[in-house]
Formats: structure tokens, sequence, C-alpha cells
DNA sequence: ATGTGTTCCTGTCCGC
DNA sequence: TGCGGACAGGAACACA
């Protein structure tokens, strides 16, 4: 799915759409992603004005004026997509109802913002504003990583005496809140660090060499729109370009980017997932 | 408590 | 072209 990056990019993307509009009804068109959606739905999102439109992680969160939050995961195939709406001297056209188009919201105004989601591992649900962090999808969520609470003492202390693999500790929500596995693999490439050295096998300058890491291909990532491999699409349509600075990611049998470094990108399974890295230089 | 494997679902791509 | 299998950006859950 959408990593962070991507989720900050439909954020942004949504904010001209969404926030401080009025959500004039809502179309629930199927009971249920990955979890049911909460009773009422469609009728508690119609009428309500979207406060301010925020992010948790890889969480979506829409604070309404009836005082509830709605949220929204998008799971792995998960995309929005705004439509009626002119930005600059461009109008965005509604497209033509297609295929998983689970919700959509009809704003006041005449905008769309159409949630379509082929694989249906997304989820929404509402909360009172005032419950959103202890949500049970929420609550166990390490820091932001983009935020002051995530630093090197952090890292260290939860890595110590971990002996699951750095890839899976830094795939790990409850450590830190929004990498997953493309983030994961371009961090560790950049760390020279093998994503099967054990977490807490990891020195302390190396794990603290970890955070600058992790904040700038985040932010590197967030400011080219998010990676466009298969599903992700920014809310106009467009492609996010990250993919094109991928160093290992989706990468087996190219050659490592690192100057001087003759080793060739392998692909290896790791708890089910694909890493991918240099054997050569990340060690 | 902490670790790994399975599962949910559809779509795409690759080899035969 | 069709078909089967592998694989996909997530993460809860069951189990060792």
């Amino acid at each position: 799915m959408p990593e962070l990056p991507e989720v900050e990019t439909v954020r942004r993307g949504l904010i001209p759409a969404m926030e401080g509009q009025v959500i004039a009804q809502a179309d629930v068109n199927r009971p249920n992603l990955r979890w049911p959606f909460p009773a009422g739905m469609a009728q508690r999102l119609s009428g309500a004005r979207v406060v301010r439109l925020g992010r948790r992680s890889k969480y979506l969160l829409a604070d309404l004026s009836t005082g509830e939050t709605l949220i929204v995961h998008l799971g792995m195939s998960g995309r929005m997509q705004v439509s009626g709406l002119t930005i600059g001297d461009f109008h965005y056209d509604h497209p033509a109802p297609a295929k998983h188009d689970h919700v959509v919201l009809h704003m006041e105004g005449g905008a769309r913002v159409t949630f379509n989601d082929a694989r249906r591992f997304g989820a929404m649900d509402m909360i009172a504003t005032e419950n959103v962090a202890s949500h049970w999808l929420l609550d166990k969520l390490g820091p932001e990583p983009l935020g002051n609470d995530f630093h090197a003492d952090h890292l260290i202390t939860t890595f110590k005496g971990r002996r699951t693999p750095v890839k899976s500790a830094l795939l790990d929500q409850r450590i830190v809140a929004g990498l997953g596995n493309i983030y994961v693999c371009e961090v560790l490439s950049r760390a020279r660090i093998s994503p099967k050295r054990l977490a807490g096998q990891l020195s302390k300058p190396r794990i603290a060499s970890l955070v600058p890491i992790i904040r700038d291909v985040l932010e590197e990532a967030i400011e080219a729109g998010g990676s466009s491999l298969r599903d992700h699409r920014q809310t106009d349509g467009e492609l996010g370009y990250f993919q094109h600075n991928f160093r290992v990611y989706d990468r087996e049998n190219h050659p490592c980017p690192t100057p001087d470094c003759p080793g060739t990108i392998a692909r290896i399974t790791q708890a089910g997932r694909s890493s991918f890295y240099c054997p050569r230089c990340q060690r």
C-alpha cells in the first residue's frame, strides 16, 4: 500500500476538496472493506463539515463538525480520487464510475472524492474526535518518524535485546509508525545495513544513523509525490515519481548504486515479504 | 513476551 | 489466447 509518503501525498491532494468543506452526501456501496463500516456511516458523514484533514502514520483522519473523526486506511490498493474541482486553470472532470468504487463523498459545491480499493484491505471507521488516539487501530502505534518523539534514544531503547531482523523491526508499526516495505529497504540501503542483521545486535551509532536517513527518505518521497508502482496514484490520478529514485527496491539483479561497490542487488524473503539489498555493501 | 507464518482480496505479469 | 502460479505498497491474527 501506500506507505507514509503516499498517504501524506493523498492527504495534501484531498485538502482543496475536503478541508473546510461540507459532505453533502456519502454513497457507501458495500457493507465493509477489511472490517465492517461503522453503523450508519453514510448518514453520519452526510451534512458534516470536514474541519481538518490530518494524518497519523498511514491513517487519514478527517475531523468533522459533528465531533466525530473519519479514520481511513488505504490498505494495499486503496486510492482516493478528487474530481469536479478546478485547480489553477485545470478542471478535473468526474470520472466514469469504476469497479471497486466503494465510497463516494459528494461535497457541497460539486467536488467529489472517490475511494476505490480493489483488494479491499483498506478500512474506514468513525470515532469521537477526542478518542481518536485510543482507537484500537491507532493506540499501539509508535512515534511519527517525522515528529519530535522519534529520535536515536527511542530506536536504541526499542532495538535493545531484539532478536528480530532490523528489517522486521523497522516494519513494526509499534516501533516507528509509517514505514513499509519499500522505504525500509531504501533506508537500510542508505545506511548500508543488511536487512538480516538482528536489531539488538546493531551498535548504537549505527542505530542512531537510521534516524536522519529515515527522515530524509520519507521527506524526499513526499516531495516526489510518493512512489507509484502498481496502485498508488495521487488524488488527481497522477503518478508519484519517487520510484525513479529507488536504490534497491524492485531492482533485483541490478548493479548496486553505491559508488565503487561492485555488488548486485539481491532479493530475499523475510517474514513473507521481499527484501532487496546489496549483500556486498550492506552488512 | 516475542518471534514467524497465514490470511484476507483482486489484478497483473510471466512462462508454457 | 488461455491458464496456472507467483507476487504485490498492510497488518491482524493464530500459533510456536
